[in-house]
RNA sequence: GCGCCUCUAGCUCAAUUUGGCAGAGCAACGGACUCUUAAUCCGCAGGUUCUGGGUUCGAGUCCCAGGGGGCGCACCA
């Protein structure tokens, strides 16, 4: 923290006062509380309570005040925490420091012990005998009914929205249990999950712009990784022959409905096998978390039912085109052909595309937001498949197959490129792309042909968005709801970048290539 | 990056087509109340109407610029 920051320079002024007159300063709450039970538990163990009906048992609860029902020498409060609500039933002959009690801010964490019991009026509670303040709400937690509307006081501070909205919090409990689902669907395979590194030198496996940023101890400038690609492959040349890691990709790109620029790619490397192979790993993983999070495959989304139970059904690029459109577009038709059905669609194709590019914008522009699915679509043109390897009986195709659910692709599946030859080839045929004015076309990366030269089994590759796919299972159309703090554009008057100050007249402390973590 | 829309009390929202004293509910604060469920009732307080200019006798309202946010487009998964 920087002690002169102003502290009133948030969206949100204290809606209480900071008195310090009471029992509730910081030195009045206790450095642990232990013994809680979980609401959720409370509700499971006591739920049969007769109404009116006293469990003679007592729990200890701790949680958030989110409602305080007072009615003089009684008094009412709903109790949040992780896993449910439960209301406190406090009275003044019964309830340590009553009057206390009463006065807590909504918001406000305590601890709670007492008897469990049904009320007259048929609500599960604790009757609370002794009680102790755990933190202080100093800022409120927006209307009491309705929540907190306004985007940027949602996603800008998020703790407020995951307290104060229905269902926020569900969301990203939801969004754990598909991380770990996916964890252990690829364990039961026998895969190894690893860590490759976030900063690469040549940023490469997709096509995006990277951010850059600067290593001072090197003099260099390094990337932050736009995909997990190249490095897992190096873990199957190295003999990891199942392989995957779950994490952060950046692409230096604008934000919107599905797009953040970060965002959490699952990769995995399969040796041995082949782009049908991995299609089948990619089927189980989807329908095996939404088995195990829905406890079904079948879900609704945007109103619309979909079941993603495998097998699903496979087409071809070119089949997936003429059956959407009712246009046929082939690879065969050469590009100027493929430019004139292109314009028969109204759809603007730029100057450098080849005939494969052409026909990959005709299908993402007009198949692939009609296709609902699941449905998995094979053999793209071997010009936007750098790192891919060439189909094994269309020549100018790839085995390559994108799994497309909800008018989206949620994944990637490949049978890897493992000749170094025709490796070093794509490489050279992305750096005229580079030529014409593709800035994300693929750099030569010399490490990367290097560990192909030394041999790579034949291996199927999958990448799987995981945003994406929470998105789809929790039912939501913004990706800014399944991630916990979304990029957004710093606020204004916040705090200078880190070294902003150098070389200004000594006002920022002096760095030898070091950032302190604090200010003085 | 471009276009359109938007910003009012801590929160959620009003404010008469077409400029005329800036309001309500909740929260907070004071009080009443022994079975409430968004408790209820009484009282009190709460504002640089995002910021800065302009037009006008008069601007939350109209105009210009800036900032935040939203939505489209472009880029992309």
């Amino acid at each position: 923290m920087i002690p002169d920051t102003p502290s009133d320079t948030t969206a949100v002024t204290p809606s209480h006062p900071t008195g310090d007159s009471d029992t509730l300063e910081p030195r009045g709450v206790p450095y642990d509380y232990r013994g809680t039970v979980p609401v959720a538990e409370v509700v499971e163990r006591y739920g049969r309570l007769e109404t009116g009906e006293e469990s003679g048992e007592t729990v200890r609860v701790a949680g958030r005040v989110m409602l305080m029902r007072v009615q003089g020498k009684l008094a009412f409060a709903t109790l949040r925490e992780w896993t449910g609500e439960i209301q406190l039933f406090c009275l003044s002959a019964v309830t340590d420091r009553f009057e206390e009690l009463k006065r807590l801010n909504l918001g406000d964490w305590i601890g709670a012990e007492g008897e469990v019991v049904r009320t007259k009026r048929g609500e599960l509670s604790v009757k609370v005998r002794s009680w102790t303040p755990l933190a202080r709400a100093q800022h409120g937690f927006g209307d009491k009914w309705r929540g907190v509307n306004d985007p940027d006081l949602r996603f800008r501070q998020r703790e407020v929205d995951l307290w104060a909205n229905e269902g926020v919090r569900e969301r990203f409990l939801l969004r754990s249990r598909v991380v770990r689902g996916l964890r252990e669907l690829l364990d039961a395979r026998g895969f190894v999950e690893v860590e490759t590194p976030v900063l690469h030198a040549i940023p490469g496996g997709g096509f995006a712009k990277p951010f850059v940023t600067h290593y001072n101890s090197m003099h260099a400038d390094f990337y932050l990784r736009i995909a997990l690609e190249l490095f897992l492959k190096r873990c199957v040349i190295g003999g990891m022959e199942r392989v995957y890691e779950i994490g952060r990709v950046f692409r230096n790109e604008g934000t919107g409905p599905k797009y953040n620029p970060e965002f959490t790619m699952l990769e995995a490397y399969q040796a041995y096998a082949d782009y049908l192979d991995v299609a089948e790993l990619q089927e189980y993983l989807v329908s095996g978390v939404a088995s195990t999070v829905l406890g079904a495959t079948t879900l609704s989304f945007e109103g619309r039912e979909l079941d993603l139970a495998p097998p699903w059904r496979r087409l071809t690029l070119e089949e997936a085109i003429t059956e959407v459109t009712g246009v046929e577009a082939t690879l065969g038709m050469g590009e100027a052909e493929l430019r004139r059905v292109a314009a028969g669609l109204d759809l603007e194709m730029e100057e450098r595309f080849d005939a494969g590019q052409v026909l990959t914008e005709i299908y993402e522009k007009t198949t692939e937001p009609n296709l609902w699915g699941p449905v998995h679509v094979m053999d793209y043109p071997e010009s936007v498949s750098p790192l891919t390897r060439k189909h094994r009986s269309k020549p100018g195709y790839v085995e390559r197959l994108t799994p497309i659910v909800a008018g989206r692709e949620i994944g990637e599946c490949y049978s890897e490129l493992i000749d170094p030859e025709d490796q070093r080839a794509r490489f050279e045929a992305q750096a005229l792309d580079r030529l014409k004015g593709d800035e994300e076309a693929m750099p030569t990366d010399a490490d990367f042909l290097r560990a192909l030269e030394r041999g790579m089994p034949p291996t199927g590759g999958i990448g799987l968005g995981v945003d994406r796919l929470v998105m789809l299972l929790a039912d939501v159309h913004h990706i800014r709801e399944v991630l916990l703090f979304p990029a957004l554009r710093p606020e204004a008057g916040g705090q200078p970048p880190p070294g902003a100050a150098q070389g200004q007249g000594g006002a920022g402390p002096a760095t030898d290539g070091e950032v302190p973590d604090e200010a003085p």
